[in-house]
DNA sequence: TCTTAATTGGAGTAGTATATCCAATTATAA
DNA sequence: TTATAATTGGATATACTACTCCAATTAAGA
Protein backbone atom coordinates (compact mmCIF):
# COMPACT_ATOMS: atom_id res chain seq x y z
CA UNK A 1 0.00 0.00 0.00
CA UNK A 2 2.85 2.09 0.51
CA UNK A 3 6.34 2.39 -1.51
CA UNK A 4 8.96 0.78 1.11
CA UNK A 5 10.26 3.99 0.47
CA UNK A 6 7.35 6.25 2.01
CA UNK A 7 7.73 3.43 5.38
CA UNK A 8 11.46 3.85 5.81
CA UNK A 9 10.60 7.67 5.73
CA UNK A 10 7.97 7.54 8.47
CA UNK A 11 9.99 4.91 10.66
CA UNK A 12 13.28 7.06 10.07
CA UNK A 13 10.72 10.15 11.25
CA UNK A 14 9.42 8.64 14.39
CA UNK A 15 12.76 7.45 15.10
CA UNK A 16 14.26 10.68 15.45
CA UNK A 17 11.03 12.47 16.98
CA UNK A 18 11.40 9.59 19.48
CA UNK A 19 14.96 10.33 20.23
CA UNK A 20 14.59 14.33 19.78
CA UNK A 21 14.45 15.62 23.74
CA UNK A 22 17.36 13.25 25.23
CA UNK A 23 19.62 12.94 22.22
CA UNK A 24 18.35 15.14 19.57
CA UNK A 25 21.15 14.13 16.70
CA UNK A 26 21.50 10.73 15.41
CA UNK A 27 23.71 9.34 12.84
CA UNK A 28 22.96 7.16 9.73
CA UNK A 29 23.96 4.22 11.06
CA UNK A 30 21.90 4.01 14.40
CA UNK A 31 18.95 4.90 12.11
CA UNK A 32 19.51 1.90 9.94
CA UNK A 33 20.06 0.08 12.79
CA UNK A 34 17.02 0.95 14.49
CA UNK A 35 14.97 0.34 11.89
CA UNK A 36 16.89 -2.74 10.34
CA UNK A 37 16.93 -0.63 7.12
CA UNK A 38 19.65 -0.50 4.52
CA UNK A 39 22.07 1.80 5.48
CA UNK A 40 22.84 3.45 1.72
CA UNK A 41 18.79 3.49 0.84
CA UNK A 42 18.18 5.14 3.61
CA UNK A 43 20.44 7.37 3.25
CA UNK A 44 19.01 8.85 -0.08
CA UNK A 45 15.71 9.19 1.90
CA UNK A 46 17.35 11.30 4.60
CA UNK A 47 18.59 13.13 1.78
CA UNK A 48 15.25 13.58 0.63
CA UNK A 49 13.69 14.30 3.95
CA UNK A 50 15.96 17.17 4.22
CA UNK A 51 15.70 18.59 0.61
CA UNK A 52 12.23 18.81 2.24
CA UNK A 53 12.80 20.81 5.31
CA UNK A 54 11.15 17.74 7.90
CA UNK A 55 14.76 17.58 9.29
CA UNK A 56 18.23 18.78 9.06
CA UNK A 57 21.77 17.46 8.81
CA UNK A 58 24.88 18.06 10.08
CA UNK A 59 28.29 16.77 8.25
CA UNK A 60 31.39 15.64 9.41
CA UNK A 61 32.23 14.60 13.52
CA UNK A 62 29.85 14.75 15.51
CA UNK A 63 27.14 14.92 12.49
CA UNK A 64 23.97 13.76 11.81
CA UNK A 65 20.56 14.31 11.58
CA UNK A 66 17.84 15.95 13.74
CA UNK A 67 13.81 17.62 13.33
CA UNK A 68 13.94 20.87 10.94
CA UNK A 69 11.90 23.76 12.33
CA UNK A 70 8.47 22.05 11.87
CA UNK A 71 9.21 19.52 14.93
CA UNK A 72 7.80 16.73 15.87
CA UNK A 73 4.27 18.23 16.09
CA UNK A 74 3.45 19.80 13.23
CA UNK A 75 4.64 16.62 10.99
CA UNK A 76 1.77 14.55 9.77
CA UNK A 77 1.33 11.37 8.15
CA UNK A 78 -0.45 12.66 5.16
CA UNK A 79 2.48 15.27 4.42
CA UNK A 80 5.33 12.42 4.82
CA UNK A 81 3.74 10.22 1.99
CA UNK A 82 3.18 13.06 -0.19
CA UNK A 83 6.47 14.33 0.28
CA UNK A 84 7.91 10.74 -0.54
CA UNK A 85 5.11 9.44 -3.16
CA UNK A 86 4.29 13.22 -4.80
CA UNK A 87 0.54 12.59 -4.12
CA UNK A 88 -1.39 11.60 -1.48
CA UNK A 89 -2.06 7.62 -0.50
CA UNK A 90 -5.64 8.12 -1.69
CA UNK A 91 -5.19 10.27 -5.13
CA UNK A 92 -6.57 9.06 -7.94
CA UNK A 93 -9.57 7.08 -9.13
CA UNK A 94 -9.20 2.64 -7.45
CA UNK A 95 -9.37 1.87 -11.22
CA UNK A 96 -7.01 4.12 -12.73
CA UNK A 97 -9.56 6.36 -14.86
CA UNK A 98 -8.67 10.02 -15.09
CA UNK A 99 -11.81 11.22 -15.07
CA UNK A 100 -13.67 10.07 -12.04
CA UNK A 101 -15.98 12.20 -9.53
CA UNK A 102 -19.06 12.79 -8.03
CA UNK A 103 -20.33 13.95 -11.61
CA UNK A 104 -18.89 11.11 -13.45
CA UNK A 105 -17.62 8.27 -11.32
CA UNK A 106 -16.29 4.92 -12.12
CA UNK A 107 -18.65 2.09 -11.38
CA UNK A 108 -16.70 1.77 -7.73
CA UNK A 109 -16.92 5.22 -6.54
CA UNK A 110 -19.48 5.24 -4.69
CA UNK A 111 -17.97 2.58 -2.42
CA UNK A 112 -14.53 3.62 -2.34
CA UNK A 113 -15.03 7.06 -1.95
CA UNK A 114 -16.01 7.98 1.65
CA UNK A 115 -12.97 5.23 2.92
CA UNK A 116 -10.59 7.51 0.68
CA UNK A 117 -12.13 10.43 2.48
CA UNK A 118 -11.94 8.62 5.84
CA UNK A 119 -8.29 7.47 5.27
CA UNK A 120 -6.94 10.91 3.90
CA UNK A 121 -8.31 13.04 6.66
CA UNK A 122 -7.05 10.65 9.37
CA UNK A 123 -3.85 10.56 7.85
CA UNK A 124 -3.47 14.38 6.87
CA UNK A 125 -4.75 15.01 10.89
CA UNK A 126 -2.33 12.63 12.54
CA UNK A 127 1.19 14.21 13.81
CA UNK A 128 4.20 12.21 14.95
CA UNK A 129 4.14 13.81 18.31
CA UNK A 130 0.21 12.35 18.46
CA UNK A 131 1.72 8.56 17.55
CA UNK A 132 4.45 8.76 19.98
CA UNK A 133 2.60 9.93 22.51
CA UNK A 134 -0.66 7.57 22.00
CA UNK A 135 -0.74 5.51 25.34
CA UNK A 136 -1.79 2.29 24.25
CA UNK A 137 1.73 2.28 22.46
CA UNK A 138 3.87 0.61 25.17
CA UNK A 139 7.06 0.29 23.19
CA UNK A 140 8.35 2.04 20.15
CA UNK A 141 8.53 -0.91 17.49
CA UNK A 142 10.21 -0.14 14.51
CA UNK A 143 12.42 -2.80 13.92
CA UNK A 144 11.12 -5.82 10.47
CA UNK B 1 -3.02 2.04 -4.56
CA UNK B 2 -3.77 -0.83 -6.89
CA UNK B 3 -1.37 -2.07 -9.79
CA UNK B 4 -2.82 -1.29 -13.04
CA UNK B 5 -2.89 -4.89 -13.67
CA UNK B 6 -5.51 -5.06 -10.80
CA UNK B 7 -7.44 -2.27 -12.23
CA UNK B 8 -7.23 -3.62 -15.63
CA UNK B 9 -8.51 -7.21 -14.68
CA UNK B 10 -11.48 -5.22 -12.62
CA UNK B 11 -12.55 -3.01 -14.88
CA UNK B 12 -12.27 -6.12 -17.51
CA UNK B 13 -14.53 -8.03 -14.97
CA UNK B 14 -16.72 -5.43 -14.73
CA UNK B 15 -16.99 -5.43 -18.49
CA UNK B 16 -17.78 -8.65 -19.35
CA UNK B 17 -20.32 -8.78 -16.61
CA UNK B 18 -22.31 -5.78 -18.17
CA UNK B 19 -22.21 -7.46 -21.68
CA UNK B 20 -22.84 -11.49 -20.33
CA UNK B 21 -27.09 -10.86 -20.38
CA UNK B 22 -27.16 -10.11 -24.15
CA UNK B 23 -23.88 -10.80 -25.67
CA UNK B 24 -22.35 -13.57 -23.69
CA UNK B 25 -18.89 -13.58 -25.49
CA UNK B 26 -16.44 -10.66 -26.24
CA UNK B 27 -13.10 -10.34 -27.83
CA UNK B 28 -9.93 -9.34 -26.81
CA UNK B 29 -10.14 -6.61 -29.23
CA UNK B 30 -13.63 -5.73 -28.11
CA UNK B 31 -12.29 -5.48 -23.87
CA UNK B 32 -9.25 -3.35 -24.75
CA UNK B 33 -11.47 -0.87 -27.14
CA UNK B 34 -13.72 -0.60 -24.41
CA UNK B 35 -11.22 0.24 -21.34
CA UNK B 36 -8.73 1.86 -23.60
CA UNK B 37 -6.43 -0.70 -22.75
CA UNK B 38 -3.18 -2.09 -24.15
CA UNK B 39 -4.32 -4.88 -25.71
CA UNK B 40 -1.36 -7.72 -25.47
CA UNK B 41 -1.38 -6.81 -21.94
CA UNK B 42 -5.00 -6.91 -21.36
CA UNK B 43 -4.65 -10.42 -23.13
CA UNK B 44 -1.82 -11.34 -20.02
CA UNK B 45 -4.54 -10.44 -17.42
CA UNK B 46 -7.11 -12.23 -19.29
CA UNK B 47 -4.68 -15.15 -19.33
CA UNK B 48 -4.65 -14.86 -15.25
CA UNK B 49 -8.57 -14.76 -14.90
CA UNK B 50 -8.84 -17.96 -17.07
CA UNK B 51 -6.44 -20.12 -15.16
CA UNK B 52 -8.21 -18.30 -11.78
CA UNK B 53 -11.64 -19.55 -13.04
CA UNK B 54 -13.53 -16.55 -13.19
CA UNK B 55 -13.53 -16.48 -16.78
CA UNK B 56 -13.96 -18.85 -19.67
CA UNK B 57 -11.87 -18.34 -23.09
CA UNK B 58 -12.74 -20.10 -26.25
CA UNK B 59 -10.23 -19.89 -28.89
CA UNK B 60 -10.99 -19.59 -32.83
CA UNK B 61 -13.28 -18.10 -34.71
CA UNK B 62 -16.29 -16.29 -32.81
CA UNK B 63 -14.17 -17.07 -29.77
CA UNK B 64 -13.65 -14.99 -26.66
CA UNK B 65 -14.00 -14.68 -23.25
CA UNK B 66 -16.99 -15.50 -21.27
CA UNK B 67 -17.81 -15.34 -17.27
CA UNK B 68 -17.01 -18.49 -15.41
CA UNK B 69 -19.08 -20.73 -13.59
CA UNK B 70 -19.07 -17.87 -10.11
CA UNK B 71 -21.30 -15.68 -12.59
CA UNK B 72 -21.19 -11.79 -12.11
CA UNK B 73 -23.23 -12.65 -8.57
CA UNK B 74 -20.27 -14.47 -6.80
CA UNK B 75 -17.15 -12.92 -7.45
CA UNK B 76 -16.27 -10.08 -5.09
CA UNK B 77 -13.64 -6.84 -5.94
CA UNK B 78 -11.55 -8.28 -2.66
CA UNK B 79 -10.92 -12.07 -4.94
CA UNK B 80 -10.30 -10.28 -8.12
CA UNK B 81 -7.32 -8.46 -6.26
CA UNK B 82 -5.95 -11.12 -4.11
CA UNK B 83 -5.89 -13.21 -7.77
CA UNK B 84 -4.05 -10.55 -9.19
CA UNK B 85 -2.19 -8.93 -6.55
CA UNK B 86 -1.32 -12.19 -4.70
CA UNK B 87 -2.66 -10.97 -1.25
CA UNK B 88 -5.11 -8.36 -0.25
CA UNK B 89 -5.22 -4.92 -0.89
CA UNK B 90 -5.04 -4.63 3.08
CA UNK B 91 -2.63 -7.31 4.03
CA UNK B 92 0.47 -6.46 5.96
CA UNK B 93 1.65 -3.83 7.98
CA UNK B 94 1.39 -0.05 6.76
CA UNK B 95 5.02 0.28 7.90
CA UNK B 96 6.00 -2.89 6.40
CA UNK B 97 6.78 -4.59 10.00
CA UNK B 98 6.59 -8.12 9.93
CA UNK B 99 5.42 -8.87 13.26
CA UNK B 100 2.15 -6.02 13.89
CA UNK B 101 -0.58 -6.78 15.62
CA UNK B 102 -2.77 -6.08 18.77
CA UNK B 103 -0.25 -7.84 21.07
CA UNK B 104 2.85 -5.87 19.39
CA UNK B 105 1.62 -3.38 17.18
CA UNK B 106 3.79 -0.88 15.05
CA UNK B 107 3.16 3.24 16.44
CA UNK B 108 0.69 3.25 13.47
CA UNK B 109 -1.02 0.45 14.09
CA UNK B 110 -3.95 1.62 16.58
CA UNK B 111 -4.98 4.17 13.28
CA UNK B 112 -4.90 2.45 10.88
CA UNK B 113 -6.29 -1.01 11.95
CA UNK B 114 -9.74 -0.06 11.87
CA UNK B 115 -9.31 1.42 8.43
CA UNK B 116 -7.93 -1.43 7.03
CA UNK B 117 -10.66 -3.69 8.73
CA UNK B 118 -13.36 -1.58 7.09
CA UNK B 119 -12.05 -1.37 3.53
CA UNK B 120 -11.18 -5.48 3.25
CA UNK B 121 -14.96 -6.12 4.26
CA UNK B 122 -16.08 -3.55 1.90
CA UNK B 123 -13.87 -5.18 -0.95
CA UNK B 124 -14.61 -8.93 -0.20
CA UNK B 125 -18.39 -8.38 0.56
CA UNK B 126 -19.65 -6.25 -2.88
CA UNK B 127 -19.37 -8.14 -5.92
CA UNK B 128 -19.65 -7.44 -9.91
CA UNK B 129 -23.30 -7.81 -9.98
CA UNK B 130 -23.61 -5.45 -6.94
CA UNK B 131 -21.45 -2.52 -8.55
CA UNK B 132 -22.92 -3.07 -12.06
CA UNK B 133 -26.84 -2.70 -10.29
CA UNK B 134 -25.85 0.04 -8.18
CA UNK B 135 -29.04 3.02 -9.47
CA UNK B 136 -26.49 5.51 -8.04
CA UNK B 137 -25.08 4.50 -12.00
CA UNK B 138 -26.18 6.08 -14.35
CA UNK B 139 -23.50 4.91 -16.94
CA UNK B 140 -21.19 1.89 -17.10
CA UNK B 141 -17.83 4.32 -17.17
CA UNK B 142 -14.64 2.35 -17.83
CA UNK B 143 -12.65 4.41 -20.43
CA UNK B 144 -9.37 5.63 -19.09
C1' DT C 1 47.19 21.13 10.12
C1' DC C 2 46.19 16.36 9.98
C1' DT C 3 43.23 12.61 10.97
C1' DT C 4 38.88 11.01 11.60
C1' DA C 5 33.89 11.03 11.36
C1' DA C 6 30.15 12.06 9.17
C1' DT C 7 26.79 13.43 5.13
C1' DT C 8 26.37 14.14 -0.04
C1' DG C 9 26.03 12.97 -4.76
C1' DG C 10 26.74 10.29 -8.84
C1' DA C 11 26.90 6.04 -11.18
C1' DG C 12 25.64 1.56 -11.48
C1' DT C 13 22.99 -3.05 -10.47
C1' DA C 14 18.91 -6.22 -9.66
C1' DG C 15 14.32 -7.23 -9.71
C1' DT C 16 9.53 -6.29 -10.72
C1' DA C 17 5.67 -4.06 -13.28
C1' DT C 18 4.22 -2.67 -17.58
C1' DA C 19 4.00 -3.43 -22.25
C1' DT C 20 5.01 -5.26 -27.08
C1' DC C 21 5.73 -8.65 -30.84
C1' DC C 22 5.30 -12.82 -33.06
C1' DA C 23 4.82 -17.62 -33.80
C1' DA C 24 1.95 -21.56 -32.27
C1' DT C 25 -2.40 -23.41 -31.33
C1' DT C 26 -7.25 -24.11 -31.79
C1' DA C 27 -11.80 -23.68 -33.65
C1' DT C 28 -15.26 -22.03 -37.19
C1' DA C 29 -17.15 -21.94 -41.51
C1' DA C 30 -16.98 -21.76 -46.38
C1' DT D 1 -9.76 -29.26 -46.31
C1' DT D 2 -8.51 -24.75 -46.44
C1' DA D 3 -8.78 -19.97 -45.07
C1' DT D 4 -9.80 -17.20 -41.38
C1' DA D 5 -10.52 -15.74 -36.67
C1' DA D 6 -9.42 -16.02 -32.32
C1' DT D 7 -6.62 -17.19 -27.82
C1' DT D 8 -2.00 -18.82 -25.96
C1' DG D 9 2.70 -18.60 -24.74
C1' DG D 10 7.44 -17.26 -25.13
C1' DA D 11 10.86 -13.81 -25.86
C1' DT D 12 11.94 -9.28 -25.48
C1' DA D 13 11.87 -4.16 -24.29
C1' DT D 14 11.29 -0.36 -21.13
C1' DA D 15 10.58 2.08 -16.89
C1' DC D 16 10.49 2.24 -12.14
C1' DT D 17 11.63 0.76 -7.40
C1' DA D 18 14.94 -0.92 -4.34
C1' DC D 19 19.42 -1.06 -3.31
C1' DT D 20 24.84 -0.73 -3.52
C1' DC D 21 29.39 1.37 -4.03
C1' DC D 22 32.59 4.85 -3.90
C1' DA D 23 34.64 9.26 -4.26
C1' DA D 24 33.82 14.09 -2.77
C1' DT D 25 32.71 17.22 0.73
C1' DT D 26 32.48 19.08 5.25
C1' DA D 27 33.27 19.57 10.10
C1' DA D 28 35.46 18.34 14.72
C1' DG D 29 39.17 17.61 17.53
C1' DA D 30 43.86 16.18 18.63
Amino acid sequence: MLSKSCQYAIRTLLFICSRSEDHPRVRLQEISEALDSPPAFTSKILQHLVSAKLIQSKKGANGGFEMGEAGCSHITLGQIVEIIEGHSLTAGCILGLSECDEKNPCPVHHIYFPIKVNLNSKLMNITLSEILNDPNLLNINLKT
